[in-house]
RNA sequence: GAGGGUGUAGCUCAGUCGGUAGAGCAUCGGACUUUUAAUCCGUGGGUCCGGGGUUCGAGUCCCCGCACCCUCACCA
């Protein structure tokens, strides 16, 4: 009985017979710990006349490398003793070092670390077995003073514990954390506790999050929810996942956009509206996609792509001062500075200046894509220049750069320039070879968008086209929809490159990853016969198996 | 989907030429009232990812499979 869960699992049989219990209760008026490391400065020595003394300054010590002798420091004083608030804390133990008749115990919640010196003499016989009952990973509550130890080592002097809850598995290694990336993906909770930076990066996107609410609303925005299940995967190019509603016998697909039912709300004179919510794509994993992510669309009657614009580079300044971490962000070994304003420079310029082919000359861009080893074939020469622009020319973007004015065809949902048909208004801010945002001054003439959801671009495949009709969505438009700004950007990217994390995995809590192999319950054998999905979409009953061939019937039903 | 890499104790990792399975942390027992990755003494702990093969003998070599990571492709 000496493996570390049997050993867990004794502990909690004898917090029992101690009449306590493992899995605690309600433990009110707790303070954060960094709120009682902030009143540090309320540590105070006090002589006996009465008089008190502020301590030496020990962090600066340490940071200067010329530690304090508190001991010494006191008896330079004189007679006397430390005083220091009374404080109520609560969390994980993380670290524990013995010492015979005392006990050092590092505490940790979610604000940060704090030393709790436990004496036998200090908190008396009952509580002193309990903490001897104490695990790595167990939470508990510790009331007591607020002191420095000899070392200057800021630290609750318990007098009374609480024992809140039991952790039976043993935690990861004390020092290097949990370094395993599949680990640290499935058990999000161990990587949250035990490596740091984790915590932080979350909620770090959580006031990213709330920033761009708090910089919408304020310009009078309306946060709307629409519909997750779509018949018709509209808005974006992308493959959608499919799924089926049973009673309706119905097939639909999970939205792989927000922009098609917001602008419906235009129509609906919702003149400023947006959604920040899950998309859902069928398409590969790599450090720069997950299959499900987070979108934000943003829709502002009267209003075009320059106007989004400048929102965009409010909404990523307000999210930067909301960090508190200035406008250079590190990124790999150089700096993103977004300072703005952000560069800004058309399509064609950028496309001439990297690539050196002239962008209206269709015989040079074919001859170019086939240097790069594309297949310019049958292809239209804004569809050949926009492969060149992807291979050649985004990845170059450092940013942020603001690419403005996009070859009208490639862009079947936008307005075109009213002086320059063949160029839409639409822009895409591109950080580190990323794409962060699209937006455009949104098309709202129904004829001429019924026209190109009916024009398939040559050599390209209709799964790969933004154009899927939507015959519904037309008669929304012919309602009349204001003219409008409309802006779409990637939270989980942009989230990475204000935190500086370089994989999407590490700005999403819970990534899509097949079934684990075993798990402590389970069996392997058990396990392996769970994940056996017999092809990409998996049923999750039998009816929903049942309607997968009318599903890939529908997929490919023509939209002409 | 293609190529490369990784998989060994609860965790972090070594493992040479194919020859008895290793360390640190954690656990368990002991000492210690100012430690801080505490220290010191002692102890237990292995489906070497799974399956096959070669061999007297496989963690190590070969084949098949699985998971994860990286690069590329699709995509944001």
């Amino acid at each position: 009985m000496t493996e570390p869960h049997e050993a867990r699992l004794l502990k909690l049989e004898k917090l029992q017979q101690m009449g306590v219990d493992p899995w605690g209760s309600r433990f009110d008026d707790r303070q954060l710990i960094d709120s009682v490391r902030a009143r540090a400065a309320e540590v105070k020595y006090r002589l006996a006349s009465g008089q008190e003394i502020a301590l030496p300054d020990f962090d600066a010590a340490r940071q200067a490398e010329q530690p304090i002798d508190y001991r010494a420091w006191k008896a330079e004083q004189g007679a006397g003793e430390e005083i220091g608030p009374q404080v109520r804390v609560a969390g994980r133990i993380v670290l524990q070092r013995g010492q015979g008749k005392i006990k050092f115990i590092t505490l940790r919640d979610w604000t940060g670390d704090i030393q709790i010196m436990i004496g036998k003499a200090q908190v008396g016989d009952r509580d002193f077995e309990l903490s001897k009952l104490f695990d790595l990973g167990d939470w508990i509550g510790v009331d007591g003073r607020l002191g420095r130890t000899n070392t200057g080592e800021l630290t609750v002097f318990a007098e009374k514990l609480h024992f809140l809850g039991k952790m039976l598995e043993p935690p990861p290694e004390k020092y290097a954390g949990l370094q395993d990336p599949e680990l640290r993906q499935r058990q999000r909770y161990l990587d949250l506790t035990y490596n740091r930076g984790v915590m932080d990066v979350f909620l770090a996107r959580t006031q990213i999050v709330q920033s761009i609410r708090d910089t919408l609303n304020r310009r009078g925005y309306c946060e709307v929810e629409g519909p997750t299940l779509h018949t018709i995967a509209g808005g974006a190019a992308a493959r959608p996942f499919k799924t089926y509603h049973n009673a309706l016998d119905m097939p639909l697909v999970l939205r792989i956009a927000l922009e098609l039912h917001l602008k419906r709300l235009l129509v609906g004179g919702m003149e400023r509206v947006y959604e920040l919510g899950r998309v859902y794509r069928n398409e590969g994993i790599s450090p720069r996609h997950n299959p499900e992510f987070t979108m934000l669309e943003a829709y502002e009657a009267f209003a075009d792509y320059r106007v989004m614009m400048e929102l965009t580079e409010r909404i990523i300044v307000d999210a930067l001062e909301r960090l508190g971490k200035g406008f250079q962000v590190q990124w790999n070994d150089n700096v993103i500075d977004f300072t703005p304003p952000f560069q800004r420079r058309t399509y064609d310029e950028l496309f001439a200046d990297i690539t050196g082919v002239d962008p209206d000359d269709a015989s040079a861009l074919v001859a170019h894509a086939r240097r790069l080893g594309l297949d310019p074939e049958g292809k239209h020469p804004d569809v050949i220049k926009s492969e060149i622009f992807e291979e050649q020319v985004e990845g170059q973007l450092q940013g942020p750069i603001f690419v403005i004015d996009y070859p009208a065809s490639i862009c079947p949902l936008t307005k075109r320039k009213a002086d320059n048909p063949r160029v839409a208004e639409r822009f895409e801010l591109f950080v580190q070879g990323m794409e962060i945002a699209n937006a455009y001054t949104e098309l709202n003439d129904p004829i001429l968008q019924e026209e190109l959801f009916r024009t398939q671009l040559e050599g390209l495949a209709e799964d790969d086209s933004m154009a899927r009709m939507d015959h519904d969505f037309i008669l929304a438009l012919r309602h009349g929809m204001p003219p409008a700004g409309g802006l779409g950007i990637g939270i989980d990217r942009l989230v990475m490159l204000l935190t500086g994390s370089r994989n999407i995995r590490e700005v999403i809590l819970f990534p899509l990853l097949r079934p684990a192999q075993s798990t402590p319950g389970g069996t392997k054998r058990e396990a392996s016969v769970l994940g056996h999905p017999e092809d990409e979409a998996t049923a999750t009953d039998q009816s929903n198996a049942s309607a997968e061939t009318s599903l890939g019937e529908h997929a490919n039903d023509p939209t002409g």
